[in-house]
DNA sequence: GGATACATGTAAGATGTTACATGATTGT
DNA sequence: ACAATCATGTAACATCTTACATGTATCC
């Protein structure tokens, strides 16, 4: 078996919690439903299943359940702290940037624990690279596009072309909190 | 039969453009392929499907497909307009903004052709508050757990932080231009 | 005549949503 | 004893992805 079909960014999201430290299911559910980001949700329909498909990979471990039912432990295996490794390292492609900005910025919360700190700051690069080229495609589309829209439909384009230079300044600045984090440790 | 379920958020991107003016699912998927904002995939197993079950609910009709097998040619029907707008006037609720802010925006970019000036300032005002609700949530979340996290996860939650602040100041900036344009038409 | 873009469709499979079901533990 | 929360699960359903299939028009 040539390296296993990618999992679904909802299991890598378990994935790099159960990295952090040991849940359960319920436990997992919490944080989706707590934590003010919302990109999950915590439907017990979606995680329940997700964490049978990462034991099933042998990603995670589960202890067993004791008494009648009670909460069930989930820690992540060597395994799958490699196929961690793997999903964080992969390169930001263009594809990325345009249809799931969402799950870069996931690989980039977890990659703290997980990865080198060069490695984390090659990946910022790529980030801002690959963004700033976005919003230049962005800007140009707007010129040349914009006299055929609504008022609204101008407006909802500029608040992307806004988020988008926002994601280009945080890159900057996360890059320069790395390097400075990294002369006085 | 009340108010017969809601659509799909594809299915109210596709008559949205339809709304504009007549497409042809080609012509759709094109929209997507090619408009540099792609929430949406333009792959046929999605657009296809989609359009057949708005013709099922009449809010769309096709032109027959003349030739063998040529272009189709949908265009938005009066039970159509009114489910759009419907759907635009739909309230700005909590739950929007955290879970699905995208859907908010193509429903603001639709409202030019489609709502009175008025409701459209309505919806802006309440975008707005919620939006800065919201961030206000996620800085007091920030300010508590922030010195559990990760250097990283830090980060990333800034980087929430920022597009949230980014989104509240365009939402300023947008009503203010309505009120110019509604000065001076 | 062949390649490319145009144009529509289907089938298999996986995932996620919603709603329901079940039982244990804890607090009052 | 009762309610609320903890904790896990399943079943039905709709949707989307991926890959394949088919045929037309146009350009060189």
């Amino acid at each position: 078996m040539r390296s296993a079909k990618r999992a679904t960014t909802l299991e890598y999201a378990l994935l790099g919690l159960l990295d952090q430290e040991p849940h359960s299911g319920y436990g997992l559910r919490r944080l989706f439903a707590h934590t003010p980001l919302g990109y999950f949700s915590d439907s017990p329909g979606a995680i329940y299943p997700a964490l049978r498909r990462l034991v099933a990979r042998r990603w995670v471990g589960a202890g067993a359940p004791q008494g009648g039912r009670r909460r069930q432990e989930y820690r992540i295996s060597a395994r799958g702290r490699a196929a961690l490794g793997a999903w964080l390292r992969l390169p930001v492609t263009a594809a990325d940037v345009v249809s799931d900005p969402d799950a870069l910025m996931l690989r980039f919360a977890f990659m703290g624990q997980a990865l080198p700190a060069a490695v984390i700051r090659g990946f910022l690069r790529e980030y801002e690279r690959r963004m700033a080229s976005q919003l230049e495609d962005l800007r140009r589309h707007h010129g040349e596009q914009s006299h055929t829209w609504s008022l609204t439909g101008r407006l909802a384009f500029e608040h992307g072309l806004a988020l988008h230079e926002t994601k280009v300044a945080w890159a900057r600045n996360a890059a320069r909190t790395l390097e400075k984090t990294k002369e006085k440790p």
